[in-house]
DNA sequence: CACTGTGAACGCCTTCACAGCG
DNA sequence: CGCTGTGAAGGCGTTCACAGTG
């Protein structure tokens, strides 16, 4: 019986910005990094890279760092990027559309391998690679290619019942622009990709420099 | 001299979550809501909700709950969405454009005002209802209008060689869906829209159910 | 009486300092 | 000697339980 542990959100949270940044050192030619000047890079604290890491064995080489390239393939090995994770967009509006060809370019380990959509005018566009299927041919397309991953790009009104569909069919990850909270069973991830919340943050922060000030 | 007070990250993380149901719930016309039942709404626990609100002062009433449009519009003055934020967009490629015609739909508080690109084949074209200018423009532009956020869509390897010019210009927000970690001054925010690192944190949760295991 | 506002307890992530090792 | 790995201390957000109030 495996022995579980459970990592904190915010260390899995980091790990693909080390994953990002290491591939970019690795690019350049550099084989040691030490937590300090990776630190640097990414911007987080040394030992907070030193702690996130250690959840998963012992990583580095004391006195000397880690290496570049054995660290990087460990956390993808981590995040699961050893594995092909194909995924389906739903909504090909301009949106959609855009995120599919942006992924083309620069995806490796994960592949648009659907588009789905209602309106009938939209059918057959291709679309990252993809022509685009009417929405009722999503439900067998997932279950027969076992996909678990699926982009939302429709409009606010349609993205409950698309999300709905989409669970259903054995999705257990959503990639969501949709401008409202999906409420989906506790087994299915949902992620925020709606960038008016990240400029209503920035707005905040903006305003009030951080704090928020009364009296005189 | 103002008293300040430092409002929690996660505090502020959340409020866009409220402001954007709280929308919705106007919109349908309800006038009062309880926190447990917003909380159901944005899938947050009801005293986390009342914990957050307290910070800015008693915004609802004992008894009976928050009224939606009083609760709505403080959060907005909160966030400052009382002003408005003109924005520009760097990068006018594929997934630049779609974010300035999506933008054109939804946003209420953010106005895109301009875009500029390197490319000089782009230049002119009409993006999100504004003109794509050449990079060297925005300077003045960015100063002029005393603009504060930008978007940034522009392939890795110019990303940070281009927050450095926007911060020179006074930018204090950036919205970046550039690849890589940008390394700007304290006084500036960035936030990363690359999908990419939503794409594997979800892939690390579906390979490994939240946890991780070794043994057998 | 229902639901908010809030102090206190709790738990978890971060910070720190140093032990462990190449 | 340098940098990682890590237990212990500290800080901070969340949870809880209830006092406060329309």
């Amino acid at each position: 019986m495996p022995f579980r542990i459970k990592i904190p959100r915010s260390t899995i949270d980091r790990l693909p910005l080390y994953y990002r940044c290491l591939n970019l050192i690795e690019e350049h030619g550099i084989e040691e990094i030490s937590s300090q000047v990776l630190g640097v890079r990414v911007g987080v604290d040394p030992s907070v890279i030193r702690k996130d890491l250690a959840w998963f064995g012992e990583l580095g080489k004391r006195g000397v760092g880690y290496n570049v390239t054995y660290l990087k393939e460990a956390i993808g090995r981590i995040l699961g990027l050893d594995k092909e994770w194909p995924f389906i967009l739903v909504g090909a509006g301009k949106l959609g559309m855009a995120l599919a060809e942006h992924n083309r370019k620069y995806g490796r380990h994960f592949h648009l391998v659907g588009v789905f959509d209602r309106d009938p005018e939209k059918f057959g566009l291709m679309v990252g690679g993809q022509q685009v299927s009417p929405m009722e041919e999503m439900p067998a397309f997932v279950k027969e290619k076992d996909i678990k991953i699926a982009m939302l790009a429709v409009p606010a009104e349609e993205a409950q019942k698309v999300a709905h569909e989409l669970v259903k069919c054995g999705i257990k990850g959503i990639l969501s622009y949709a401008p409202i909270t999906l409420s989906v069973p506790e087994d299915v991830l949902v992620y925020n990709a709606d960038y008016n919340l990240d400029l209503q943050r920035l707005a905040y922060y903006l305003s009030n420099d951080g704090n928020i000030s009364w009296g005189e």
